[in-house]
DNA sequence: TAAATCTATATGTCATTTACATATAAATGA
DNA sequence: TCATTTATATGTAAATGACATATAGATTTA
């Protein structure tokens, strides 16, 4: 219990831990699918951004992030293209595909319901407190 | 991606199981220490109870439970005594302690800021729809 | 111009977590 | 007596997670 594996930024206390801890691999995919419907992106940009979405899940790991990548396309929930590089080496850039949007608001929907179930699970606690 | 893994409980789609998911072993932590708020309970009583609990988290895993006691104990958080079986086998019966209250308010604390942060989400997401 | 660094996309791998099976044992019911 | 229920565990194979390493073109800097 409260294990340190994986607190990698230092500093970061049980409480930082609590709120960020998540299930790193799946919720990758929310992060992402969102992070396309904002318009193509490749690997790299991804992995730049998505840790600054606000979310209560970690920053993944990169290379589950081009994990993730992989199997998204092979869903059908993105595509990509390789872009030649004019700048910098060549870039396999992602799009979002009509069943990856339906899969968003798939966990959209899915994670009101969260919020549902973590606040009557709030109520619970602080009943008990007063 | 959507791995079938876990999914023990059969007819469960994909929605349920986005509303579920999570991680099981450190979720088990703060269910525990609530219903031991309720008053000493034994292992089998809580792997009970807990799956009953509003909780966006799966209904975890009895042997993990049984697990989770034993770290929470040694961590201090919960105390625990043998009851000699006047039914039944003998029951280790668990108390929480005043730090495991306070952990338990950690985790409320916790679960607050984890809403925010994915209402956030959701607001980013919804945003895009329109 | 050589070396270092940055961008970019991966693969390798080991420890932890998870899921499920199994072990043990007392009591209870058929 | 034999199966079932209550009760507490341990064993273990597979999935996941964390971090290290590989590869390579472009860009900066010494």
């Amino acid at each position: 219990m409260a294990s340190n594996r994986g607190k990698t930024e230092s500093g970061m206390g049980d409480y930082e831990w609590f709120v960020r801890e998540g299930p790193r691999k799946r919720f990758i995919e929310p992060r992402v699918l969102y992070l396309l419907t904002l318009g193509p992106a490749h690997g790299y940009r991804i992995i730049d951004a998505i840790g600054n979405l606000p979310f209560p899940g970690p920053k993944p790991d990169s290379a589950a992030v081009y994990r993730a990548l992989r199997e998204l396309e092979q869903s059908g929930f993105i595509r990509s293209r390789w872009e030649g590089g004019e700048k910098g080496p060549a870039k396999r850039v992602y799009t979002i595909t009509p069943a990856g949007r339906k899969r968003l608001s798939l966990w959209v929907d899915s994670f009101k319901e969260r919020v549902k179930l973590l606040e009557a699970f709030i109520r619970l606690c602080e009943k008990r407190k007063t």
